[in-house]
DNA sequence: GACCCATGTTAATATCATTTACACACGAGC
DNA sequence: GCTCGTGTGTAAATGATATTAACATGGGTC
């Protein structure tokens, strides 16, 4: 009962998937032209339905990009979930795999990555999206808890404090340097380096490394 | 020459300012609406011009918008310039006041950063924003090259890179917690207090601080 | 004092978002 | 098998927007 819909073939009156397949059409159209360039009507076009079809399935426009956050959301935590691995091999090799997937995210996803963070969707106002990224956030917490606890005690910092360090280093690096083609400055080296390097740094700064 | 234009009192056939007022009007509807519900219509109606008057002084919305941005790097830069100081009355302290400032522009001027950063502008199709935007990184990049200079040679590094992690840990923590009303998460401390201790970490990372 | 050009205006086109009234179709119940 | 109801689409209408083209104004120049 599913089709594809890709504008090839016919349909019958109804699509069938149409709130999947405008998830879909929405993602296409940010990535080609931006959270700013993407339309409704477009959507809706691709769909191969009616500008007003979308409408059955999201209130407006807005609604439609924060299904895409969402979305954007749970496949963001589940992919640093996998990087991080549960902190195997070892904690210090995992956390460096959780900040290249982060980045790698941010550069294959950049259309969930726009809808996420640049779209300026209020997360306050909706219950399931700030879920959503608390869970992805969750991840990075639990990672640096994991780090801390093999710090002498008398060296550990804030757990909260040190997730929303790591969160935003590596969102800085991403949204100044991590997309691909449309990247806002020329790097000495690649992001993902830069990011490890930071990281190593910060790290260091906390103690928690052997000169 | 120069009245101040906002809707109220007559005027001539021409308008003898419109160029700023568009500007200005622009900060306002970005800083009410965000950068996405900015319209060059209302700028024009607010300016108290029609609608088509605008595109005698830019060539699109995004001209306009470019306008801002640029406007926005510059005051971004002097405002950085003035909190560095120039080092004085230590490199230290003084680099304190300019993580600081960078957050204050951030906050107080979330329309500009906007424009600056999340309007999706690109800098390298104008020459003159990407230049402007070089001189607001050049303050960063002078000061962490005093910085640097004060440091033991064995521990020095690159000053690109270390410029490009305080940027980016500035950076996240501004657009992530750094907004006035439409922060996206709540904090247990204060966007400054949390850059502050960031950059006591990396500084210490880098060897620079007495343990 | 006539003229030019920068700067505004009006009018027109095309596209969007969004709403309302209407159409189809599949499934529940008979 | 038939009928009705609800979920999904469609068509048409409204009002706003971006952008362009043709026309208007008026201050400054020669």
């Amino acid at each position: 009962m599913t089709w594809g819909r890709h504008g090839h073939g016919p349909r019958g009156y109804h699509h069938g998937n149409l709130k999947e397949a405008l998830v879909r059409a929405a993602l296409d159209l940010i990535a080609k032209k931006g959270p700013a360039g993407f339309t409704f009507a477009e959507a809706a076009r691709w769909a191969g339905v009616s500008p007003a079809a979308p409408y059955r399935h999201f209130r407006d426009r807005d609604a439609l990009l924060a299904s895409v956050a969402l979305q954007g959301f749970e496949r963001f935590a589940a992919m640093l979930a996998t990087a991080w691995n549960g902190g195997k091999p070892d904690p210090r090799r995992a956390f460096e795999e959780l900040g290249k997937a982060y980045l790698a995210f941010a550069r294959t996803e950049p259309a969930y990555y726009s809808a996420m963070f640049e779209a300026g969707i209020p997360l306050h106002s909706n219950p399931e999206l700030l879920a959503a990224s608390e869970r992805a956030f969750a991840v990075l917490r639990s990672a640096c808890e994991t780090l801390i606890t093999a710090m002498p005690a008398r060296e550990r910092p804030p757990v909260l404090m040190m997730a929303l360090h790591i969160w935003a280093m590596s969102h800085g690096i991403a949204s100044l340097f991590g997309r691909g083609d449309s990247a806002r400055r020329a790097l000495p080296m690649p992001p993902e380096e830069l990011l490890e390097a930071a990281l190593l740094i910060y790290l260091r700064g906390l103690g928690s490394s052997p000169a």
